[in-house]
RNA sequence: GUGAGUGUAGCUCAGUUGGUUAGAGCAUCCGGUUGUGGUCCGGAGGGUCGUGGGUUCGAGUCCCAUCACUCACCCCA
């Protein structure tokens, strides 16, 4: 094969299936159930609590996230989606949000609010990570924060909404949540030193990745699974003796706050998370049964953050969970989420006068609240009724020529298969008295005001 | 980024040690005569067997590459 007919196999064997990307999918109508019902408890709650919704762009300048997740971790090292825009500028696909909502805050100045400014987010990131069971590269995570104001309760607070979450979305007793404290900036500092030195001089027994990890980022060593390490990571310094007083008193008051909350935890001293922006309280929430494999969210306190890029110092606190990874659990244990996309009515009609009819009448029917699909095709009955049972409909109306000219319609109940005659102008009444009140549709999104 | 497994119709899967024109169930569509669905009966459409090479008289089946998916690692949501 010649070197023409080998790049232009492999440019055709590129371009022509029109498929989703690797590692990215469409999101069908049986999905965007769980979604929708997801976004529901979401904003449910954290409306309850106070919290404001934001939208962040869904690209921003590469330093947002480099400077903040921090260089030497591996989402900016290799799972981040980077490109030039016209104009040479490095921008990034968000690979998470807790970046961007302290880039926003600083540009607008949120400090000049009442502090804690108190915000939650429902939107999709981006990581380029090979694809696995519960992670793509296109992912949807809800998450909130606590900035401008520093208590232990509010650590509690957000690890007690986040598992108010997953009680209404039923999964609460999958979790159980992983508690640490990384200590203060300062504290890290001094302890990162001490692991360093007990570290040197030990090289040699390290696996490959944590030779890199002791210059990169030490906290890692502590948790690497390789036999080796673990041996050595049971005798290096602990952490708890590099926790200033004032730490030490915090994470303290943390686990009373959490205890006064009936919040269950389990202390892991060797939780450090993959981000550098944490300091002192961090927590996860790892599947009962596979631990760190399946954990759905994380998050923690955050004091440095609003500095580093560039504010004044402020302290802040989250949480982020990862909306796939709910939805895989959820079907894991066969939860199902209600469906409000059953249809009540399916109308069917022949000859144009009834179709004519039956225009005005499935508005009317829409407006009351009854869920309506009409056939306003030229379909035969036994097509229009045939279709009815696709949509799996309870009631179907039948609306003829002689229907037209008595004013009368016939109701027929798809399950029993009998069907009674009406009067026309009392069809509406009759519908809902079957279907009930109580089913009727009739969400209204507010007043508007002029 | 590393390692392993899988890839046949929209879906779930058969397909013998390589041998005629690649099958089934479900789904879809059309019939079974007037304005009545589901069940039943009859019929039809739908595949360059993931893609590209190679071996062979002959490849869905064997080999190589590649892509995708799944799983594990790394890491994370």
């Amino acid at each position: 094969m010649t070197d023409t007919t080998q790049a232009q196999a492999s440019k055709f064997s590129l371009s022509p299936p029109y498929r989703t990307p690797k590692g990215v999918h469409d999101i069908l109508p049986q999905d965007h159930e769980y979604h929708t019902y997801i976004k529901k408890v979401v904003r449910h709650r954290l409306r309850q609590a106070g919290f404001k919704r934001i939208s962040t762009p869904i690209f921003e300048y590469t330093d947002v996230f480099a400077r903040s997740i921090g260089d030497a971790t591996d989402i900016v090292e290799k799972e981040m989606y980077t490109f030039l825009d016209k104009k040479g500028r490095s921008l990034t696909l968000r690979p998470e949000n807790t970046a961007g909502v302290v880039r926003s805050y600083i540009q607008h100045s949120m400090q000049q609010l009442a502090q804690p400014v108190e915000l939650y987010y429902i939107e999709p990131f981006f990581r380029y990570d090979r694809p696995q069971r519960g992670r793509y590269r296109q992912f949807w995570q809800f998450g909130f924060e606590i900035i401008g104001e520093l208590d232990p309760a509010l650590d509690a607070q957000i690890i007690f909404l986040a598992n108010k979450i997953n009680e209404d979305l039923g999964i609460e007793k999958l979790f159980k949540i992983q508690l640490n404290t990384i200590g203060s900036l300062e504290d890290r500092k001094n302890y990162i030193r001490a692991l360093k030195d007990y570290y040197y001089g030990k090289e040699r027994s390290l696996c490959e990745h944590c030779k890199d990890r002791l210059e990169k980022n030490p906290l890692r060593l502590l948790d690497c699974k390789n036999e080796d390490c673990t041996i050595l990571a049971e005798l290096a310094p602990k952490m708890t003796d590099y926790l200033s007083k004032e730490s030490t008193e915090y994470y303290r008051d943390v686990k009373e706050y959490l205890a006064e909350l009936e919040i269950e935890y389990v202390e892991n001293p060797k939780l450090v998370r993959g981000l550098d922006y944490y300091t002192n309280t961090v927590f996860e929430f790892w599947d009962a049964k596979d631990g760190a494999q399946n954990a759905i969210g994380g998050g923690g306190r955050y004091d440095g953050l609003v500095e580093i890029m560039g504010g004044q110092a402020t302290p802040a606190v989250g949480y982020a969970a990862g909306i796939e990874r709910i939805i895989a659990h959820m079907k894991r244990e066969k939860i199902r989420v209600p469906s409000k996309d059953n249809i009540h009515v399916f109308v069917a009609q022949l000859g144009k006068e009834a179709k004519k009819k039956c225009l005005k009448l499935i508005d009317e029917m829409r407006e009351t609240g009854l869920k309506t699909i009409g056939a306003l095709g030229k379909g035969s009955m036994k097509k229009q009724l045939k279709l009815a049972d696709k949509f799996n409909v309870p009631y179907t109306l039948i609306l003829g020529i002689t229907e037209v000219r008595e004013g009368t319609i016939i109701i027929r109940d798809m399950e029993k298969g009998s069907q009674e005659i009406v009067k026309f102008d009392q069809v509406i009444d009759e519908l809902i008295n079957k279907i009930g009140e109580e089913n009727l549709d009739k969400y209204s999104p507010g007043e508007i005001i002029y």
